[in-house]
DNA sequence: GGTGAAACTATGACTCA
DNA sequence: TGAGTCATAGTTTCACC
């Protein structure tokens, strides 16, 4: 049986994720100039791509100092939880809007969270309104970003 | 004296940029629609947001899957360097285009690094030829990802 | 508001299985 | 022959002055 999700990229559409991962504005005009195609078959191709939901979103990197958001933080968490019922925890937690990003990790710590917020104030309003509700949590032990070298989510497009 | 990259953003700004973090690809005419404004003065504040360097990029989250990127880790460096001196250590991973993020933080462990590759293997090969020709690298330890519930970058924006 | 340049829609041609 | 993909032309919408 044929998986109606598989991805199935060609160099073209390679070539059209590298373009819109470096700027998401970009005009279809100027892709089909980029990959020599037509406007409408650059078009049909990016539909493409986010029914298949190999795009999963367009957004805007914004300045967090902009928005008075100092404080960046990575967050441990040890959690006494059967296998297969974790995910009272990580959903509580990711529900929670400055969290930036839940991982399930492998070793001691079970949980790695990644938080934005004002300042170290803050962080500590959330952690005692949202994390001391959650049951299960063991402990959590917090790393505090003092500076940013490189900070993006784009990803590694090879151009075969 | 006036600081010419002062951030100065009122409710009208805020709200464009909630709408663009969420969808970058909208269109002036549908952002002037939701905070009652003339297209024109909307393209204008999201120019001199550009300018201001309040917007960073314009992106598109690809699905890592779909790239056969299935392997996330984050490893921790520990590195001996004197204070001021430890640009090199940071530039150089900073490099490595598999590299997401470099976080210079607080505690034993000098740099958080986020990294994402195909697989255990291939994250090996660049730490063999990458980060074993760094100087000044003491340890490192690796977490790998087992499961990501969450991953976004988007800020908390406070509508006022 | 008006002009030029985009995006969108529809149609037809081409390719490959 | 049928599904998939690309080019062309016409219409609409948008950006920009």
């Amino acid at each position: 049986m044929i998986n109606e999700n598989e991805f199935v990229l060609d160099k073209i559409d390679l070539q059209i994720l590298n373009l819109m991962q470096e700027n998401s504005r970009i005009s279809n005009a100027d892709i089909a100039r980029e990959v020599g195609m037509a406007p409408s078959g650059v078009l049909e191709r990016v539909k493409k791509l986010e029914q298949k939901k190999v795009i999963q979103q367009y957004t805007t990197r914004i300045n967090p100092v902009a928005l008075q958001q100092k404080l960046l933080a990575f967050i441990f968490i040890k959690a006494n939880v059967g296998p297969g019922c974790d995910n009272l925890v990580t959903d509580e937690i990711a529900k929670i809007p400055e969290v930036q990003e839940v991982h399930h990790v492998a070793g001691d710590d079970c949980y790695l969270v990644k938080i934005r917020t004002y300042d170290s104030a803050s962080l500590m309003n959330i952690m005692r309104t949202h994390f001391s509700q959650i049951p299960n949590i063991q402990s959590t032990r917090t790393t505090i970003v003092l500076e940013t070298v490189k900070e993006q989510q784009q990803l590694v497009i090879p151009i075969k």
